[in-house]
RNA sequence: GGCGCCGUGGCGGAGUGGCUACGCAGCGGCCUGCAAAGCCGUUUACUCCGGUUCGAGUCCGGACGGCGCCUCCA
């Protein structure tokens, strides 16, 4: 089998994967909280570990992906309060929203999206066996992970123990009072309070989970423990991922899993200003309130051009993200589908086929989906070159899928009786040199959505967008 | 301040010490009634300063700059 490597954000390094039961490879990845609609940046950890479970599959691998929803949370108690909700009703709106943008990108569903609310009774269990452990405590109605309990506790982020802060709870606990026995320690379960109106019975008191108990609870539930790969953004390192490591590393003796990857965040420069150099710039976040929704992007330039964008950089690099890139993005798909144009069915030529590997090749190494787009752009240089030959689209399809993008080498289908009139007429005008008039109906066509290309045979009706 | 990542041609973006990444845009040309698509060409890039090496964008040290995390965040 290909040997496949990944970054690991605990070791620093690139990790051969090695799937603990035959074929089988478990994805864990979190997913978002459901306060508001997705913004493009939450979409492309979706985009990445979707196209990760796609590359594995192609490699022969039985993947089982997991992309969690968090519903319980203070900021959707605060959105709901401000729009006079229940705050189950905006997450369950808020939910169905995620779903369908994300179902925009054509990716498919996680073969697994648990909701925090959905498995309560998994995190309360877990929260007992902290507690039954001595790693937990106890105290008024919530329940802290005792931090310093844990040997390890930093080694996935790599930065010293003492150099740390939770920082979560601090303020919402009695003022100058902190129930914590370390500022360290963080909470696994909050005591119900005012205006929290969602509330679970727990054998320490009605209350909710705390923030990093749920990934830890349904990564165990759907994946067991020590599975192969453990993502998200790069934001979620510390304290998040470092908080569900040590939770389950010390209720189970065990680490959670394999391999812990991060991707990059989506950079947005401001005014114009350049990726590199420039001082006005920031990760997309709502707290920045320079987002853009998935939906309008989607809408915009089409899911195609995005995926593209995505795979366009590798997946740990920040990413630009502007209106540019997206227009770049978009003319890139349109070279991909032109030439596919007229590839026929069956196998690609032999001498095709090194780019072919390069393309897989690159993906095998840390998933470098940049370098593996180039490939696939020298097989189309190659493609394009004359050939005694007609060229089969195997190996383009093959490459295509893997990124999700194999409808670009799809049937366009065909133009309508009203476009081959259109068509024929503007051959009569040309024919008797009445040049604007061709023009003005290849106008016509255009904005039907068929370009005309005048070609040695003759003209060629091609489907672009309108 | 601490930890981590990064600094490549107009822009984006790969890059395992030695041979054209790739894409987008622009310009010139071929083709064309004009276009589109495609093809050919486009004065050859690696922040700066040292070091290692026969040879460094690619390794080491330093400087400067950027980004992320350290607080909710994909």
């Amino acid at each position: 089998m290909t040997t496949i490597r990944l970054h690991d954000t605990r070791s620093g390094e690139l990790r051969e994967l090695r799937p603990r039961d035959g074929g089988k490879v478990g994805i864990y990845a979190c997913g978002p909280t459901v306060y508001a609609r997705i913004h493009v940046g939450n979409a492309r950890p979706f985009v990445v570990y979707s196209l990760l479970k796609r590359y594995l599959e192609h490699e022969g691998l039985d993947v089982t992906l997991v992309i969690n929803i968090t519903d319980i949370n203070d900021k959707i108690y605060v959105a709901a309060e401000s729009l006079g909700v229940a705050s189950a009703d905006l997450a369950a709106q808020m939910t169905a929203h995620y779903q369908a943008d994300t179902e925009a990108l054509g990716l498919g569903r996680p073969d697994a999206e648990p909701l925090a609310s959905a498995t309560i009774a998994t995190i309360v269990a877990l929260i007992a066996d902290l507690i039954d452990s001595g790693n937990a405590y106890a105290v008024a109605g919530d329940v802290y992970f005792r931090v310093r309990s844990d040997a390890d506790y930093g080694s996935l982020s790599c930065r010293p123990i003492d150099e740390m802060n939770q920082g979560e709870d601090d303020e919402l606990s009695p003022v100058g009072a902190s129930l914590k026995e370390d500022p360290l320690d963080f909470a696994l379960w909050k005591a119900h309070k005012k205006g929290e109106d969602t509330v679970w019975d727990a054998p320490w008191g009605r209350g909710r989970p705390g923030w990093h108990i749920e990934c830890s609870a349904m990564a165990e539930q759907f994946l067991g423990v020590g599975f192969e790969i453990h993502g998200g953004g790069n934001d979620l390192v510390f304290p998040h991922h470092e908080n569900e490591a040590a939770q389950t590393r010390m209720a189970r003796g065990a680490e959670l899993a394999q391999i812990w990857m991060h991707n990059g965040m989506l950079q947005v420069p401001s005014n114009g200003a350049k990726m590199r150099g420039a001082t006005d710039q920031a990760k997309m976040a709502k707290s920045v309130g320079n987002v853009a929704a998935l939906h309008e992007v989607v809408d915009a330039f089409g899911r195609d051009a995005l995926i593209m964008l995505f795979v366009g950089a590798h997946y740990r690099q920040p990413m630009a993200f502007d209106v540019e890139r997206m227009k770049e993005a978009r003319a890139r798909v349109a070279r991909v589908r032109d030439a596919a144009r007229g590839l026929v069915d069956g196998e690609s030529p032999a001498q095709m086929r090194p780019l072919r590997d390069a393309f897989f090749a690159a993906l095998a190494e840390d998933f470098n989906t940049a370098a593996a787009l180039g490939a696939l752009f020298e097989w189309i240089n190659e493609r394009h070159k004359p050939r005694a030959e007609p060229v089969g689209r195997a190996d383009l399809v093959e490459m295509l899928s893997v990124l999700g993008l194999q409808n670009l080498a799809g049937d366009a289908g065909e133009p309508g009786p009203e476009e081959q009139e259109l068509l024929e007429r503007r051959q009569a005008a040309r024919a008797g040199r009445d040049y604007d008039e061709a023009d003005r109906l290849r106008g016509e066509l255009r904005v039907r959505g068929w370009e005309v290309r005048d070609g040695p045979d003759g003209p060629e009706l091609v489907r672009v967008e309108p």
